[in-house]
RNA sequence: UGGGGCGUAGCCAAGUGGUAAGGCAUCGGGUUUUGAUCCCGUGAUUCGCAGGUUCGAUCCCUGCCGCCCCAACCA
């Protein structure tokens, strides 16, 4: 898993409204340093919306040497996994970011948050509410109408204090009694209309095990774990403005060690893809893709398997900018960020996708010869390597048109091309089979064009690349697209049908230049003229498999495209 | 119709009283043994709309319009 190029990112340091008021807050003298967090809860798989936390949180803590903490959010143990857990572990220590020594869970806090629940219970700041969940609904009005307290609102602090133990002791079924934040029921702020804390909920917790059976929600956990951590910018997406209020009232009237605040920045959208767990999921639950990390994925770990560097990542994150606007950004960014990084990274190597044999009738029969090419062009530095060249070889099926356009630079019947790093090649003759298709070109070869020059000054418009046929190596390849047809996915279960049916083209028999049989799993090279390709993790030396990461930028397609 | 947010080029976005940065995309042109890379050039008389304040407004005020989020014992 090697793709980093340990290129710096981006360029100059960024600046946004969040990184304002870290810095006023430091120059103030508010805080000691800063801390933040990044806090996933465990029920799924990190994707780009989550990198863009993880930079942001992680960036903000070393640009102003503080730390970030990894803190698990989980509070929910019927939708969390340990599965979870480590995938996300994994995931952060590839984009390139460490936690140090903290690891936190918000399991970790839940006997101080029951005693914080009794102590608000006490302070009668909260009560045991008996009410279904439907009631519950019903009582807590709508949008417009403001809610009517609940009939057991008034509860004494001795029958809520023995009620909420009895909660915690196993006496009542799923979903019998909450613990609810005595607020109020006429707040125009939904979160306010006195917010369940705590429920009840006979699941075994990947952490704590059955030691509980009432877990304290999101709310009721995420600000006082912010406390007890001493995190001084909790910082979160927009859907959570509506929470300050109550992130704010729980930090005021529970005895908590520190005072976070919380900032709400927009989430990442991303065109032609999902960027939401709950879609993700659905996803990979339907077979609809090859797992959590299938490269057609907007995950952190499909990124991986697809080839993209760590570093295209960050750098398309630090390009976004942290703001509050809604928005979506084109995957065009992201393809950018990609090329950028692995233009300068990845050798060169030549692989023929889509065969077409090619007979050099005038090299000898039996002969072969070792020829010497770059590794990469523009950087001496990564040396070069020997191709093999015979008397028989494949190019590429594209590269060869009977009645070529006039723009058409490759080769046709008469037409001269150079074969990269090797010689000038004509074609003489064109074989078709019964059914008039092409299946094999009859070239001859210009000797004294070796190494691809010619001595007496002759040029040619076009190059192309080719394998050895009796030194190729097979393998299969990879060709994904995006998973969604639509710039912008449609919402709701539409979105299944948004799907692109040719997202992934498999191809079964590619020939590959003999070096790349070397290659080990992750890393990411250019089959020149043909994109980036990584060897999938499911490669293996007598079967190579290889994805394709992302495409060359092709302006021969669009020449195409217009005539 | 309650509460919370947001509106600057196709996309992302700086600027927040002095006359519209940058990146991506697009479209031109040059270099090139990858139709890649690289290099150069290319777009807002205008900042959702309408008024107002001001010598001057994207920036301040008023009104309007549009979009997003909130009625899980999810996070």
């Amino acid at each position: 898993m090697d793709n980093d190029t340990g290129e710096a990112d981006g360029n100059g340091a960024p600046t946004d409204f969040i990184r304002d008021i870290v810095r006023a807050d430091l120059a103030a003298g508010r805080h000691g340093g800063v801390v933040t967090r990044f806090p996933p809860e465990p029920n799924g798989y990190l994707h780009l919306g989550h990198a863009k936390s993880i930079c942001l949180n992680f960036g903000i803590a070393q640009e102003f040497d503080g730390r970030c903490h990894l803190r698990f959010d989980d509070t929910n143990p019927a939708k969390e996994e340990q599965e979870f857990i480590e995938a996300i572990q994994r995931d952060v220590r590839w984009l390139g970011f460490d936690w140090g020594d903290h690891l936190h869970y918000a399991s970790d806090y839940f006997a101080q948050l029951f005693a914080w629940a009794e102590g608000l219970i006490e302070a009668g700041k909260a009560y045991v509410d008996d009410l279904p969940v439907d009631e519950m609904r019903a009582y807590r009005g709508t949008v417009t109408e403001a809610g009517r307290n609940s009939p057991f609102r008034d509860r004494d602090v001795a029958e809520n204090l023995d009620l909420f133990r009895r909660m915690k002791a196993g006496e009542f079924p799923d979903g019998a009694r909450v613990l609810r934040a005595k607020i109020d029921m006429a707040s125009g702020n939904m979160n306010m209309r006195d917010p369940v804390l705590y429920r009840i909920l006979h699941s075994a917790h990947p952490r704590t095990g059955t030691a509980w059976c009432i877990y304290p929600n999101y709310d009721f956990a995420h600000g006082q774990s912010d406390a007890i951590e001493a995190i001084t910018h909790s910082l979160c997406t927009l859907e959570f403005a509506d929470h300050r209020p109550l992130y704010e009232w729980l930090l005021e009237n529970i005895a908590v060690p520190s005072q976070p605040k919380q900032y709400e920045f927009s989430r990442l959208n991303l065109s032609h893809t999902v960027l939401s767990k709950r879609r993700l999921t659905q996803l990979v639950d339907e077979g609809r893709v090859d797992g959590w990390d299938d490269p057609r994925m907007p995950t952190v770990s499909g990124m991986r398997r697809r080839g993209v560097p760590a570093a295209a990542v960050r750098d398309f994150i630090s390009r976004l900018a942290i703001t509050r606007n809604d928005g979506q950004v084109e995957m065009a960014m992201l393809e950018h960020c990609i090329r950028e990084q692995l233009n300068v990274a990845a050798p060169r190597r030549m692989a023929v996708l889509r065969p077409l044999k090619v007979v050099i009738e005038n090299y000898p029969e039996g002969k072969s010869e070792a020829l010497v090419a770059q590794n990469h062009p523009g950087n001496p530095d990564m040396g070069t390597r020997e191709i093999p060249f015979g008397r028989e070889i494949y190019v590429e099926r594209d590269d060869f048109m009977e009645d070529p356009p006039r723009k058409f630079f490759r080769l046709g019947p008469g037409r001269e091309v150079r074969l990269r790093y090797a010689y000038f090649i004509t074609c003489n003759e064109v074989i078709k089979d019964a059914s008039g298709e092409v299946v094999e070109l009859r070239c001859s070869y210009d000797p004294e064009t070796k190494g691809g020059n010619a001595p007496d000054g002759r040029k040619v418009k076009g190059t192309i690349h080719w394998v050895s046929a009796q030194h190729a190596v097979p393998s299969e390849v990879r060709l994904y697209e995006s998973l969604f047809n639509s710039e912008e996915v449609p919402g709701g279960d539409d979105f299944l049908d948004d799907i692109n049916p040719n997202s992934l083209e498999v191809l079964p028999q590619v020939w590959l230049e003999p070096a790349l049989a070397e290659l080990s799993v992750g890393q990411t090279v250019q089959f020149e003229r043909m994109g980036y390709f990584c060897a999938d993790l499911s490669s293996k030396e007598d079967a190579l498999v290889f994805n394709r990461a992302l495409g060359l930028r092709d302006s021969w397609a669009k020449i195409k495209g217009k005539s």
